[in-house]
DNA sequence: CTGTATCCATTAGGATACTG
DNA sequence: CAGTATCCTAATGGATACAG
């Protein structure tokens, strides 16, 4: 099974308390609580599965039918961090064919506020972020050009 | 040089328009635009120096030195991502040695308080995962347990 | 000082086969 | 159905050396 979050805990920041100012002074040191979180919930399908389970709960395989991409091993590994990390809660019900469904916790549906804010964000910049490249891939062709020649 | 988002740029769900049910019908799709703008904010590094370039424009080496363990080629890496998000405003000064300088543009702005409730919210929360994380690994190591018995 | 280029180790993650 | 186990490839990212 693979592992994560194994480096040192160090509680960083816990004792910190932020005022009003400076709120985004967070540590940035490696091995900071913080950080581990983001990684986790930022991860490729996290966000997904979460997003999903935010309206119903669902199935292992309703899951997987729903997240294009997704492969049965990166599914189960993702469920089972976020299990882990209290934000999911799995449930199997002793039938069979074996029926396991999966929802959030009340903790896990405290992150569907800023979970939403992040999605709504790069749906409303999308197209500024779209421009942005285009600019810059020429730009950066343009150079090439001028450095070839 | 390592180059992302290469592949169909299929600028889904951007003709859909959220009302105030299912707010969180995104697209799930694997070549969908937010996914892999999500993907680009929420890596190992942007996130930390957005954070960073919010109170001030910075210089590489005073980057590099605040943000503990990034290596010169990925503090690179994630700085020419960012430039070519429009996220980031890199600005050369023509002196010996060289100056460059990084700054968040306005649009690189705008994801300040998104971010912020995305660090505010695991501040918050990091004893409850913490606590979790504690009981899953004890309640798996009881369950290994008696297995093995 | 601010990079780029190269090499290499680690990890993430897909494909497949098998199990309760 | 809902996984686990194994294998293997691709991508991430660190270390180092070198250049403008």
């Amino acid at each position: 099974m693979e592992e994560g979050t194994s480096k040192s805990p160090s509680n960083c920041a816990s004792t910190v308390d932020y005022g009003d100012a400076d709120p985004f002074q967070w540590d940035t040191r490696e091995d900071c609580q913080v950080r581990q979180i983001l990684d986790r919930i930022a991860d490729k399908w996290s966000l997904l599965v979460i997003a999903l389970l935010e309206n119903r709960r669902l199935r292992f395989t309703e899951l997987r039918r729903e997240i294009d991409g997704v492969s049965q091993r990166m599914l189960t590994v993702t469920l089972r961090s976020l299990e882990r990390d209290g934000l999911v809660k799995r449930t199997v019900h002793p039938v069979v064919p074996p029926r396991v469904e999966y929802e959030l916790t009340s903790l896990g549906r405290t992150l569907h506020t800023t979970i939403q804010s992040l999605v709504t964000w790069t749906e409303e910049h999308q197209a500024e972020i779209a421009h942005a490249r285009t600019a810059y891939d020429t730009r950066a062709a343009e150079a090439a050009e001028t450095t070839a020649s």
